[in-house]
DNA sequence: GCCAACGTTGGC
DNA sequence: GCCAACGTTGGC
């Protein structure tokens, strides 16, 4: 099963939102082509993290996939077709502690994660390791 | 098809 | 608030 991170401006949708949701919450507002490719990579029931971006810049939580890739609700046609998809997701636990930024940038063994290397993506695949390692930074078993 | 200009994201 | 990095747009 492969994992994920989800990232998202806390002050437009948070961790809090997410858990009082209780349930699905479809991850639209994606505009970015390599980051809805990786939500096509989806399967249902993969984990990702959840992870607080501009002000926290910390991973808080996971979250598990929870509907396949369907059509963002929120986008407009294009040429007469939607371009833009997601899936939805929703919260499965939140971490003991917050994992900054700060503290996986030097963390060894994350060297390689594309948060530290291309912080733009929106949606990034996480490898097993890195899954690993930031679940045990964060106080919860991988 | 190239590339300059522009807009957005997100760390600092 | 600034600006680097990145992606997209549009003129040629």
């Amino acid at each position: 099963m492969a994992h994920w991170l989800f990232k998202s401006e806390p002050d437009t949708w948070g961790w809090h939102d997410q858990v009082a949701k209780k349930g699905p919450e479809e991850w639209h507002g994606v505009r970015n082509y390599q980051a809805r490719n990786n939500m096509r990579l989806m399967q249902v029931g993969e984990l990702g993290f959840f992870y607080h971006s501009v002000k926290e810049k910390a991973v808080v939580g996971i979250v598990r996939v929870a509907t396949p890739i369907h059509p963002d609700s929120t986008a407009e046609p294009k040429n007469g077709k939607i371009v833009w998809e997601c899936v939805d997701i929703e919260a499965v636990r939140s971490f003991e502690r917050p994992v900054t930024l700060d503290e996986i940038k030097v963390e060894p063994g994350l060297e390689q994660m594309v948060l530290v290397n291309n912080s733009r993506l929106s949606v990034q695949p996480v490898s097993e390791a890195e899954w690993a390692i930031i679940c045990r930074m964060g106080g919860v078993e991988p």
